[in-house]
DNA sequence: GTAATAGTGTCTTTCAGACAGTATGAC
DNA sequence: GTCATACTGTCTGAAAGACACTATTAC
């Protein structure tokens, strides 16, 4: 067994154009993965500064925000280490973008996060391959000979089983479990998957990624990084609808808006294909003024 | 320069014993530093395994909840890079234990960490060393030449100035702040400091660890996991209240605890030195019921 | 006029926050 | 009875959630 360790950088890039979430990824292989690169304590003064330098070198991109999500490190997370490899740990990032990227290499693909998670898309109601047989699959596991009791609890709280309301946070959490049923490609044993698999354990990063968006909209102003200077409130809920995989309501999205000072209106109008909108800017006051200014709302 | 890795854990244990939070340190050099371990890439198949491995084998103490905080890597956070030693990363831990813990060896001690952080303790008002003269400092900060303008929202937000509201989430925030105008013993210019220094960027990473428990206990039920089975509702409400440095109303703890389903009645009273308490438990169904159960009340 | 998108008004229910009160034990 | 702690009732205002409505453009 190696006693080596090699640390890599796993940056989920995300942008959201008109109403698709998407994730920045590599094409040189069988499956799409993110674009890592890897930690050399030679050169950067932190972990950030290395992850953007590796962004900006692999795929010409300066992000504005990144955030640490997870340091993963779990034992032949890289195949590489069966064969006498060191072990290979990474710690994820997650990065936002505004607006379309130009000037990529060609390998460059930016791809609907819904491909690889079709089930967390319920824009347009509850997603169809989230149908009975997944149901049934995921209580077999729960009702498993000699299966831990929180396996209920778990269950119900991620799939929404038994009158639990569908939580768009739990992204991991429902991963984990149709990794666990086999529901997932990576899975070592699987039938009948679900959505387009990723390499390595990228998809369960993206996972981690995905759910961290989702909660953090909700307490902190991290949508405006990915839209422009001014916007029209419907863009900023497209957006928001977008990332969080659910519809909201117009009315008491605009209110919550406003009247929580998180934008203010320009006075400028820009033309649709109906009546013209006003458009808005990020109120960045309300960072003081409120301990949680977000965007939480049916 | 090195291009080595050395990969620690460093793992804030904390147990609360009536009204005192408390942290698990190790008393053997000038400064409490945390019981850090080194990551050995042969032995364990996960890092959470390897962060419990290292907790049992140093101090004989089995965590029950654990989770990972942030991993920190910057340039000379161990000063042992400066003389040629490879770069030290390592990952913070979050675990919390019930009850007081016997047994562990001499060189270890639990610490109120308001002791370290007293400025966040709120319980009996304002905390008194933080004082005019702070707040001075910190508005020099935030006037600086050359100084970029988000300080302002950044300062405000963290200490509650210019009308803002104090969060008891931010307390990375203030930690960061205070290190930046000298006011801790860490920082590498100081004078007038607040609290007691720790090993390293060790206090860095218990605020890092404080903020996480005060932000998680409002969305999530771990503080159950410092409790013993049953408790009354006037231990949980000063468990909570140790833990988030305020002070809750009595009644509305009692109503939200109780109506949002997160304890029960266990029937049994326990005697106190008036009126004998009814004992309640956690209700883990509730799990499954709401997204986000927790305790978030002033 | 219609179609399409933008934006407003308001009702109801829920719940946080604050108040003041009653209950049951030891002594 | 007093003291100490445990526990309850209820008012108020804010805000979430849901509904229906009006406004301004292109054609």
């Amino acid at each position: 067994m190696s006693a080596e360790i090699a640390l890599g950088l796993d940056p989920v890039i995300v942008s959201v154009v008109d109403t698709v979430p998407l994730v920045l990824t590599v094409i040189d292989g069988e499956r799409p993965r993110l674009p890592a690169g890897s930690f050399d304590p030679g050169r950067d003064r932190t972990l950030e500064l290395a992850a953007r330098r590796s962004i900006d070198e692999q795929v010409g991109v300066e992000v504005g925000y990144l955030e640490q999500l997870y340091t993963f490190g779990d034992r032949f997370r890289d195949p590489r280490e069966t064969t006498g490899g060191p072990r290979f740990l990474t710690v994820g990032y997650l990065g936002l973008i505004g607006g379309p990227v130009l000037g990529a290499p060609a390998n460059v693909a930016w791809i609907d996060w819904y491909r690889f998670f079709p089930w967390e898309d319920w824009r347009r109601g509850r997603p169809p391959m989230l149908d009975q047989s997944v149901v049934d699959r995921v209580r077999a596991w729960i009702a498993a000979d000699g299966a831990d009791d929180t396996r209920r609890i778990r269950g119900a709280a991620a799939f929404g089983l038994d009158g639990a309301p569908w939580n768009d946070e739990a992204v991991l959490e429902r991963y984990e479990i149709l990794y666990e049923i086999g529901a997932v490609d990576e899975a070592p044993v699987h039938h009948d998957v679900l959505g387009e698999p990723m390499a390595l354990d990228h998809r369960r990063i993206l996972a981690t990624a995905i759910g961290r968006v989702r909660a953090k909209i909700k307490y902190r102003p991290v949508v405006f990084e990915l839209l422009p200077e001014s916007f029209t409130l419907w863009q900023l809920q497209r957006t928001v609808e977008a990332l969080a995989g659910t519809r909201l309501h117009k009315s008491n999205f605009r209110r919550f808006v406003e009247d929580g000072g998180l934008v203010v209106g320009t006075g400028q109008r820009r033309a649709t294909s109906g009546r013209p909108a006003e458009t808005f800017r990020f109120r960045s006051e309300v960072m003081a003024e409120r301990p949680h200014p977000g965007i939480g709302l049916r």
